[in-house]
DNA sequence: TTGCTCCTCACGTCACGTGAGGTGGC
DNA sequence: TTGCTCCTCACGTCACGTGAGGTGGC
């Protein structure tokens, strides 16, 4: 009835897409991780969304930027999810002293994220700053033999 | 015979200065990433160095930062023994062609290393920014409650 | 109907964790 | 001598990879 179905993804779709495997998925949706395809009797074909996509896509990110495990990385999660029901519940309200209390929630969780990438960061800079001080030593070295 | 005698690591010691565990140290030797305790007679204890140390702190910061499988990691490395190799042999010559070689294949290697972790930076710093993003946008809802 | 992708077991693998039972050095 | 750390198997675990054999949708 719709004009504009939106369209279904498949596992391999989804995969390519989030530069994992069909494997990846459902492993993740083994454990938990990503809830299972909608409307999806056993044994059928799973269909994702662009939700999906978006799921994944930031699994994917945590998972190698910041190292967690997937213990780790379903617990950031469940205090997103979390988040998401406090923002349903924000929105359905009017109160200013439940509205700041669901916002001061949100920024600790962003903050604790945002903690975590800048010890990455940190990290990496003095990786970097080694390395460029041995390719400095390198340049040194060639530009004393002309 | 000296006076001052380099104190030698036990296993213990060399995972505690490397954030690591004694198994983590003993399968490297395994895999050969690491060589060997020196003068080790099987079944008895291992004793290690500075250099041990070094070594592996090495391992577990481009293990976790630039998140590359160990296989991947043995192959830097060992790019990284040719180059040592290199600088004893650049010591040992005066010839300018052969300098400049070993000095230019330095550069190369420094070069992929520096790739590797400007990539890894560069999604860090888009991570960090859809953080920010969000906390702004946060913080400007809190405000606008006063 | 033919291909391709998908499905579910289920065993394999990588990078270690975790006892089990025993020996070594300050 | 007592504790602690070390030793070597060897099985367990996490996060998937990789067939084996079979079914499903453009």
């Amino acid at each position: 009835v719709s004009a504009t179905k939106p369209r279904a993804l498949r596992i391999g779709e989804l995969a390519e897409m989030t530069s994992t495997t069909p494997r990846t998925i459902r492993y993740y949706e083994e454990i938990g991780l990503l809830p299972g395809a909608v409307d999806r009797v056993q044994g059928k074909h799973r269909n994702y969304t662009d939700a999906d996509v978006e799921r994944v896509k930031e699994i994917v990110r945590l998972r190698d930027l910041l190292g967690l495990s997937l213990e780790g990385l379903s617990k950031l999660l469940e205090a997103e999810a979390a988040r998401a029901e406090l923002r349903r519940e924000y929105h359905s309200t009017e109160d200013p002293g439940i509205r700041r209390t669901i916002l001061e929630q949100a920024t600790e969780h962003i903050a604790t994220q945002l903690g975590l990438v800048r010890s990455r960061q940190r990290e990496l800079e003095q990786l970097e700053g080694e390395l460029v001080e041995r390719r400095r030593t390198v340049r040194r070295r060639l530009a004393e033999l002309d």
